[in-house]
DNA sequence: AAATAAAATTAACATTGTTAATTTTATAAC
DNA sequence: GTTATAAAATTAACAATGTTAATTTTATTT
């Protein structure tokens, strides 16, 4: 049955997979090399070319696991309670400090070289994805009255990219600001965004 | 003397340095290979080791003057009868077609690995930067009126993280958006940040 | 049970950055 | 100017890498 080889396969995937994955959080992406990857999975490292065409692929599959292991620790920020600009800063601070503490991870999930990555996983991604948590906030936001409802996605689109620009700047040490610097300097983004200070 | 020593060490290092460069403009980052360069150089690959530590640093000193070309590059793009926001907005496409026309420079001077660069050369280049020529442009901004004065930081750290961010998803190929929908995204971020459509 | 297909493994290759050993070149002493 | 010494450059070598070819093992079908 087609079905049941395709089960198996599925799962042979997954070992090596997983194998991966747990070499890059010991030793990060520098770390990885198929060989350490076929011992761990317990299989020959020359069998990985049976599942995947090259390393780059079986790294896209870990991205997009690890980009899920981060969408559930960033959803236990969520809190009902809070005021939608304070969210926002929990958020950013809490995806921010997510990378300062592992920026392998940074380096793997928005630097590292994929390949070719399928167009449909890419768009997939986006809707269980990160920026819909902020996208949810900003457009309380509007709801109350802080910004102006046409402004939502140049607010949204400005918050998202300004984030992902500074963590690469701290990450590959492009910039003489401590990661503290960074973060309160977006949080005053966010307030001027906000209109609080205005 | 050891002053003539030091002139003859530093035009071998140049030697080196400029072969790298011009492997790099040719095949890219990933093209470049020890041996290729002392090839080039007119040298043993291994001399290389005599003037660097390592592969690392030879890249350092690329950076540095690739920033560099940039940096002439953009003045290039000064125009005095500009509108200042006008001027804002030159720049940042400017910049941005730069990079995406030049996507292995974009890689090499913001995202590789380079060891540990000297914080001084980190500073340094700071102040004969890309960055200087924008802050201009939002300073006289403030002067003319578009934005207040005490926002002047925020507005320009905001565009300068926004337009690094959009390009490491852009060059990284991690969002569906093409390059057009990014420079019109950016267009419209310096539009509400200078108020002219609120 | 034998023949065939599929999957996994071992062996091999070409490249890589880097270092050790060796040779060449420059400098100093006489 | 010749010889001893220091410096610099080169060749040879190493260990590690991703990937492919050849071979062996395992599963499937007849």
């Amino acid at each position: 049955m087609s079905n049941k080889k395709e089960i198996q396969r599925k799962r042979i995937m997954k070992f090596f997979i997983d194998a991966a994955k747990e070499i890059i959080k010991e030793e990060g992406v520098k770390g990885l090399t198929a060989r350490k990857i076929g011992d761990r999975a317990g299989h020959s490292y020359a069998t990985i070319y049976n599942y995947f065409s090259d390393i780059k692929e079986l790294l896209a599959y870990c991205v997009f696991d690890f980009l899920e292991d981060c969408y559930q620790y960033m959803i236990g920020f969520k809190n009902e309670n809070l005021n939608c600009i304070d969210q926002i800063i929990v958020y950013t601070d809490a995806y921010f400090k997510y990378f300062i503490e592992k920026p392998d991870m940074f380096q793997l999930i928005f630097i590292e070289d994929l390949g070719n990555i399928p167009i449909e996983l890419l768009k997939r991604e986006k809707k269980l994805s990160i920026g819909v948590l902020l996208k949810e906030c900003i457009c309380r936001c509007a709801e109350e009255g802080y910004i102006e409802k046409e402004n939502i996605d140049v607010i949204y689109n400005l918050l998202g990219s300004s984030i992902h620009g500074k963590l690469v700047f701290l990450v590959n040490k492009r910039d003489v600001k401590s990661a503290d610097d960074m973060l309160l300097e977006l949080k005053s983004e966010i307030e001027f965004l906000m209109k609080i200070k205005r």
